[in-house]
DNA sequence: GCTCTTCTTGACGTTTACGTCAACGTAAAT
DNA sequence: ATTTACGTTGACGTAAACGTCAAGAAGAGC
């Protein structure tokens, strides 16, 4: 039963995880991750019919999710993990490091988008912290 | 004749714009821009039926987009243009205040997402180029 | 044996961010 | 006067990325 409890917690450095746990650990749901399966962005083994994750898979998901965080969408997701695993003719490769330079340049721009607007934002923040009021309440504090 | 092609480049620093002008400018449809309006993150004037946009407007359009770019919504967008406006009561401020700096640190940390993506891909594209065959590629080219 | 929990597979609903007509107004060009 | 170009307002359609049931399988504990 503590035992029960433990396997709860399911500790990041197992060797394979279910749904659930992957669900917790990255906080998404189930259907989240199934759904990626149907897109073609995981194939997890199973075990009957439930699916089993494996260390692999898991970091996969990680990749996923972080992509989704920097903004691609699905299929550009599955287009990079596609690239990634590709052994295909050289001349394919070829276009493949093509495709994945262009998503470098605009990740390098997306980069300089945020670090103005990061920018405008402080420029925003200095601005109201000059405000006499705002100083009034601070110096009251 | 003559001017009415030159209208049609319409100078960046004339002093309005028509909904064409914007939508080449930032290369997107007017029904986007008018879609902005509905969804209440543009004002312009207008000049009998026709809008017709200031340089402010303009600027905003900029904004929004380059909004969208660092994968904000709409409404995220919305929210933040109406903390630039307002000038409404000191504790409201302060609010508003927290929610930038939150938006601050999120851009920070989809920074660091980018970054470490960037990085990831950059050393896909440094093993590929060491692959045997796409040597040979090169050195026969 | 029964229940509880976790898993499964559909099927359908929902939100966001527009695209795509349709039908019309207006002003300039021919 | 009429085409041409650009503008307008609805109304409806759509793709992406899931959420939300519904109904059932399958093992764990009592």
């Amino acid at each position: 039963m503590s035992a029960a409890l433990l396997s709860k917690i399911s500790p990041a450095d197992a060797a394979s995880f279910t749904i659930a746990d992957l669900a917790r650990e990255f906080d998404v749901t189930a259907r989240t991750i199934r759904f990626y399966e149907s897109e073609g962005l995981l194939s997890p083994e199973r075990e009957g019919q439930n699916r089993i994750y494996s260390k692999r898979d898991r970091a996969r998901l990680g990749w996923i999710l972080r992509g989704k965080r920097v903004g691609f969408s699905l299929a550009e997701i599955r287009e990079l993990l596609d690239i990634y695993k590709s052994g295909g003719p050289a001349k394919q490769r070829v276009a493949l490091v093509g495709k994945c330079r262009e998503r470098v340049d605009a990740l390098k721009r997306q980069r300089m988008d945020i670090d103005d607007t990061i920018a405008d934002l402080q420029a925003f923040l200095h601005a109201v912290e000059e405000m006499p009021d705002l100083k009034e309440k601070a110096a009251n504090a």
